[in-house]
DNA sequence: AATTATGTTGCGGT
DNA sequence: AACCGCAACATAAT
């Protein structure tokens, strides 16, 4: 579920609700979300949240007056719930994808907090982690990622040159992280509807401006759903259970056999990369 | 009731 | 090295 958008918008909201709060003890109620690391709770226990800063779809959790860092990625299901004295904060939630009530069945770490709020990590799906990491672990980390589309540094040239060498989907591309990161499957085939281009073409053989287009799209995409609070297809809420509202501005995502919103040629769904593909047939050229 | 699908990524194989 | 397919896991839909 979380793409580059929904951890972003994860990542504001927790700036702004756990920044200088303190860590009073940490509740594991399953090891693998920790990675296994059965001191973890004596570790962060005291420490004050400095900073929530992302990469891709990592969070990285910085501490005063420590080196050390809590890394987090939500992977497909995983979600960063804030209750302040009992009440998830965004109150109005008609959660469907979410647990009402915390901590519920899915709940894997609560991180409780000076002062009587608790971070509750809820992963029905258990892919997610949050993991403890040295200085050194962390640059690791960071330079596993490629650039972001949406980074003011963001070279269209070197993605459009990078792109041109690679004989696979330009959808595989997209989704490469270390090539360039933040996008998962629905931000590529968003990205790709808005390009005009049919994600089983390969890099290969695409020109150069149509690959530009590819870039700015990207771009576009990701800026704009990070504007609404990020999409909710089936898992998503934001740290107070809410929804995405970016859903309301998809083109094909979850669309097949409806009729396209340009043309009104049925969208169609196809496997692509490994993973259920969308596009239009007519309005997205090979 | 069994099979298939699911938004991520890392692994092992070609 | 670049690329492909699958496994990790739980749940909902068919």
């Amino acid at each position: 579920m979380p793409e580059l958008p929904e951890v972003e918008t994860v990542r504001l909201q927790l700036r702004q609700k756990v920044r200088g709060k303190t860590i009073a003890c940490v509740e594991v109620f399953h090891p693998k979300t920790v990675a296994h690391d059965r001191a973890i709770g004596r570790k962060l226990k005291g420490l004050t949240i400095a900073d929530i800063d992302r990469v891709g779809k990592l969070l990285i959790v910085s501490f005063q007056d420590s080196a050390h860092h809590l890394l987090a990625h939500l992977k497909m299901t995983g979600q960063f719930l804030y209750v302040d004295k009992g009440k998830v904060s965004g109150g109005g939630h008609t959660l469907s994808p979410i647990d009402t009530t915390l901590p519920s069945k899915h709940t894997r770490v609560a991180f409780h907090l000076e002062g009587g709020s608790t971070l509750y990590f809820n992963d029905m799906r258990l892919f997610g982690y949050t993991k403890l990491a040295s200085p050194r672990e962390v640059e690791e980390a960071r330079a596993a990622f490629g650039p972001e589309p949406i980074s003011d540094t963001f070279d269209v040239e070197a993605f459009v040159r990078g792109a041109k060498k690679r004989r696979t989907p330009i959808k595989a591309i997209l989704l490469d992280q270390s090539f360039i990161a933040g996008l998962g499957n629905i931000y590529v085939d968003e990205a790709l509807f808005r390009a005009g281009v049919r994600p089983t073409s390969l890099g290969t053989s695409l020109s150069l401006p149509r690959l530009r287009l590819v870039a700015v799209a990207a771009r576009d995409v990701l800026s704009e759903s990070i504007a609404v609070g990020g999409t909710t297809f089936q898992h998503f809420a934001d740290t107070g259970g809410e929804k995405g509202n970016f859903s309301d501005y998809l083109r094909v995502f979850g669309k097949q056999n409806t009729p396209c919103a340009v043309c009104g040629t049925n969208i169609v769904k196809i496997r692509c990369a490994g993973r259920g593909t969308h596009y239009c047939p007519k309005c997205q050229k090979p």
